[in-house]
DNA sequence: CGCCGATATCCTGCAACGTG
DNA sequence: CACGTTGCAGGATATCGGCG
């Protein structure tokens, strides 16, 4: 960069050579305002008394620089004070706006002590086509304003789905009704919001939808081990193929027709 | 820090089925 | 038969972790 070493001779060994250039200017002009008081005549031929006019009107115009100053230096305190105080007023603002908030969501909280009269009927699918383009869930579990709710919900519901042992490879219907139950129970002590949706259906389509996505995921992993074994051994597609892996998503080979047969049968039809 | 692949989420469109 | 529900396939998009 030009611009640094242009101004790295500024400080060091430069300031000789500076020195010389620098001599007939006057020194303080660094403000650049003291230097256009400098009296206009020459020293040479200045008398004693004009020397003392000189300094007289440096003093004043000094002087009422000097007062300039002030009054642009307690303008900008004003100033100063002023802003200070509107930040603190926003902040007092900020405050009573979450403690607001807060005695609003404790309200809400509580007044699910009348929990029939509050609870959420389950929007049909052209209600939830009318919520949007995205986020349909979101918007239907009134939670379009508080999106880590709705993902701290998603989270334990999909946990959930694990610890009471839906089978990862059968349909929302096929599972067993206890499971399901235990899992809606789980799930409203964990999220109390869940309580308000009817017959828990928020809690329902969310698990709907991690084992449609988890269906989907096995099969694509399926059908990419399948394209990346068929070169090799076949002993292990074989495996994988009638026990599914068995880890808590892939159960489709128990229990009603597996989503590998639904393939394999299907596709071939098609 | 940007790129890339894997994975999850959500959407659209479609077909099958049940119900009034 | 019209309409709603359910589930699926495929695609778009978001997110996350690994890597150079």
């Amino acid at each position: 960069m030009p611009g640094s070493n242009e101004n790295q001779p500024l400080t060091g060994p430069t300031v000789a050579a500076k020195k010389s250039r620098a001599a007939p200017s006057n020194p303080t002009t660094a403000s650049g305002q003291v230097g256009t008081v400098r009296p206009p005549v020459a020293a040479k031929t200045m008398t004693p008394a004009s020397k003392t006019l000189n300094k007289n009107q440096t003093k004043q115009v000094l002087q009422e620089k000097n007062t300039k100053f002030e009054d642009e230096n307690s303008r900008l305190r004003a100033k100063i004070l002023q802003l200070e105080e509107a930040e603190r007023a926003a902040k007092l603002m900020a405050t009573e706006a979450e403690a607001a908030k807060k005695v609003a969501e404790e309200k809400i909280r509580n007044s699910h002590v009348d929990p029939m009269h509050e609870l959420m009927q389950k929007p049909t699918t052209a209600e939830m086509r009318d919520l949007g383009s995205r986020g349909r869930l979101l918007k239907a579990m009134k939670l379009e304003n508080n999106k880590a709710e709705y993902l701290a919900i998603q989270t334990s519901v999909h946990e959930l789905c694990s610890r009471v042992d839906l089978d990862f490879g059968v349909l929302y219907n096929a599972q067993p009704t206890s499971n399901l139950a235990k899992l809606f129970k789980l799930a409203r002590q964990a999220h109390p919001h869940l309580e308000k949706f009817q017959n828990d259906w928020a809690t329902a389509e969310l698990v709907k939808q991690f084992l449609q996505n988890k269906r989907k995921a096995n099969k694509k992993r399926k059908a990419h081990t399948i394209a990346g074994t068929e070169n090799n051994k076949r002993s292990r597609f074989d495996d994988s193929d009638n026990s599914d892996g068995d880890e808590v998503g892939d159960g489709s080979g128990s229990g009603e027709r597996g989503i590998a047969d639904d393939d394999d049968d299907d596709f071939g039809a098609c």
